[in-house]
DNA sequence: GTTCTTACA
DNA sequence: TGTAAGTA
């Protein structure tokens, strides 16, 4: 009985493709113990610490073409600032799928919400808010895709993000992303009047907010500041591509109603 | 049945 | 990297 083991035993131990193995050997990485008279590529215990290392080496990013570099000449210096670049590169990722998992979270936490209160009046309690300025445009000017590559300023993932449209009533329409430090522009705290909207089309806007107009005048809310149109483009992924919008105005707060009040003081804002 | 080589997507 | 064909 052999020591040895055939390649397929090999990538069985290893949990390997046996034509992964062939392929390392192909680079120069790991060569057989020996070749049998029938020409099967046999290993022996060397050879399975080295493919172990291999396999390592891979999961910490280093191609197969330069592996065979590292395991001869690379000092235990060298290494050790091989594994931190790598360490890094994880820390990095994970910091991605964080932030992916924060945004799933949120898409599912709205989408609730909006079904469930499509077309709803709330008050809605906002901190200090700040923005950074991606695009400003004539509020005539229609957004299409020429402007948005030409002009916008770049944003990550800028439609994963609640896009906010603030018409400070000159003919300037400003477009904003939220962040967490003081930029180009921000809301202050208070209470702001909320309605959410699906629409069809962008025409349909208008009468939005006279509609949110009308509801805030009726109430006997006083309005100050700007009218923030909130977009929420990912939330179409549910509806058939209809468009979501949030308006909101800030309110300033009734005296006369305390305590009794019918409305949902929801904090649910990002 | 297993492995080898070669070729291909 | 996986899969397939044709061999040994």
């Amino acid at each position: 009985m052999k020591s040895e083991i055939t390649i397929s035993e090999l990538a069985k131990l290893m949990n390997v493709s046996v034509h992964q193995i062939r392929y390392f050997e192909e680079k120069g990485v790991l060569e057989p113990a020996y070749k049998d008279n029938n020409q099967y590529r046999m290993y022996s215990t060397e050879q399975v610490y080295q493919l172990a290392h291999i396999l390592l080496l891979r999961k910490l990013g280093v191609p197969v073409h330069s592996i065979k570099e590292c395991m001869t000449s690379f000092s235990a210096d060298q290494y050790r600032q091989l594994l931190q670049r790598s360490l890094r590169e994880i820390e990095g990722e994970l910091l991605r799928l964080e932030q992916l998992q924060q945004f799933i979270k949120k898409v599912l936490h709205e989408q609730q919400n909006s079904s469930s209160r499509s077309r709803q009046y709330q008050i809605k309690r906002r901190d200090t808010t700040y923005f950074t300025c991606w695009i400003e445009m004539d509020s005539s000017t229609i957004l299409d895709a020429k402007l948005l590559a030409e002009q916008a300023k770049r944003v990550p993932n800028l439609f994963e993000s609640d896009i906010h449209y603030i018409y400070d009533g000159s003919s300037i329409v400003s477009l904003y992303t939220e962040t967490q430090t003081p930029d180009d522009f921000s809301l202050p705290g208070g209470n702001y009047l909320s309605m959410q909207s699906l629409i069809n089309e962008e025409n349909e806007l208008k009468h939005l907010i006279e509609q949110f107009y009308d509801y805030a005048a009726a109430q006997s809310y006083v309005i100050s500041g700007p009218l923030i149109l909130i977009e929420k483009s990912y939330l179409s992924l549910f509806s058939n591509n209809k468009l979501h919008y949030e308006l909101q105005v800030l309110i300033e707060t009734v005296a006369t109603s305390e305590g009794g009040n019918d409305h949902d003081y929801g904090t649910d804002n990002d």
